[in-house]
DNA sequence: CACGTTATTATACAAATGTATAGTATTCCG
DNA sequence: CGGAATACTATACATTTGTATAATAACGTG
């Protein structure tokens, strides 16, 4: 009975395992408590292993930062593809989405949080959170401009560039404090609040995000 | 020439330059390079005197929490009370304060993200969170509640506190985006557009915040 | 089944960390 | 001005940190 001590994993399952453990430990412990040596062991291999896959800790942790905004934005772009009834809907739940589960995460939160702090020391974090930024605002522009112009509103590049950036703050916002759970409010109030709120922003009739079915 | 080698600060003074060389610290390297010894050496102090003010270095963060948070709704709520031409005026001005210098700050940014990074694990971090974001609620409803009533529309407990936490939601999400200068926009475009949707999202008249005196 | 490749572990190390303790210098009060 | 109170420094210490290196075990291939 030769129980093996450990096993090898390929190139991307490793990296990815590693990737997972990084943000399992920054969402608990931050950046402060997340060492090597804790990453290491979340993900059940030996401190030095990191340090084959990545050049070095920062390198990883950079990795990690990418690796959880694509899975974010992917998440919430996916279930606007999903709504195939049309501009309003598809606009309704791209929003829904972002503060519903599984986006509606404090774990998802923390993670973000902690890395827009670095944001603004760190070269590699700006670059990353600039990419994923524009991704999310230029998803959100081609899902407003349908929306305008079917209701025959301005719909110009200026005016849906304006929409794209007060929906993404009200967005954000929403996720952020309602991902949190400060107990002051019902979260599953969030996405009838979040619609409510982008319909006003948009100038659209009532009801036309809330209860897109009837238009 | 006898020259003093150091001076002997009253409690409260040191104690704030302590906090403020925390926050120094923390803005620029994070959770995970904010050490005792930089943040002593910043304060121009020896390193042990951390310990003389505060009972841990943990201790000692927590309170650089609660007095950026402090600042930070202190100086919004200020410029609402600046503006004394009425009630869309006095919602407008702080609407606008915090998309505006100073509060717009990629320092001030950074700071409010390391924490809330923190939130979801440290009881300390979540309580003083709890307690400032109710703050900013309680103060947006009660500038939302005579606007609407001005305007005839709902203004029951429920339609504010449902508008309360949208506009916060705005204000957060615009405040972060613009602070950390992606250079994707143009931050001074961020009042405006705050308060062009903030009109969209309480169902004012075009213009009722961005431009009050014709109202 | 051997064998070479390499994914993985184990150990080592200097630097940095938070904290504890003892000593020193400043300030205030009589 | 002297001397007590204490704000402050200096040093020491055990841990933890990221990284480097050498040894080892797993796996694909012949």
């Amino acid at each position: 009975m030769t129980q093996r001590s450990y096993q090898r994993l390929g190139e991307d399952a490793r990296r990815n395992a590693l990737l997972e453990a990084t943000l399992d430990c920054l969402a608990e412990d931050g950046m402060g408590g997340a060492s090597v040596r804790k990453i290491a062991e979340r993900a059940g291999v030996s401190a030095g292993l990191i340090r084959y896959y990545f050049l070095s800790k920062d390198e990883m942790v950079h990795a990690a930062y990418a690796y959880l905004m694509g899975n974010l934005t992917g998440a919430a772009a996916e279930s606007a593809r999903m709504a195939s009834e049309g501009p309003a809907q598809a606009l309704a739940h791209f929003i829904a989405a972002n503060v519903k589960h599984p986006n509606l995460s404090s774990r998802k939160v923390s993670l973000w949080a902690t890395f827009i702090g670095r944001v603004r020391s760190g070269q590699r974090y700006a670059q990353i959170h600039r990419e994923s930024y524009r991704e999310f605002l230029d998803l959100l522009e081609a899902l407003i401009h349908p929306v305008l112009t079917q209701h025959n509103l301005p719909a110009g590049p200026a005016t849906c560039h304006s929409h794209a950036i007060a929906l993404n703050g009200l967005i954000d916002g929403l996720w952020i404090e309602g991902s949190l759970g400060h107990g002051l409010y019902d979260p599953a109030r969030l996405p009838r609040i979040a619609l409510s709120a982008a319909e006003g922003i948009l100038r659209l009739p009532n009801d036309t995000l809330t209860h897109p079915f009837a238009h």
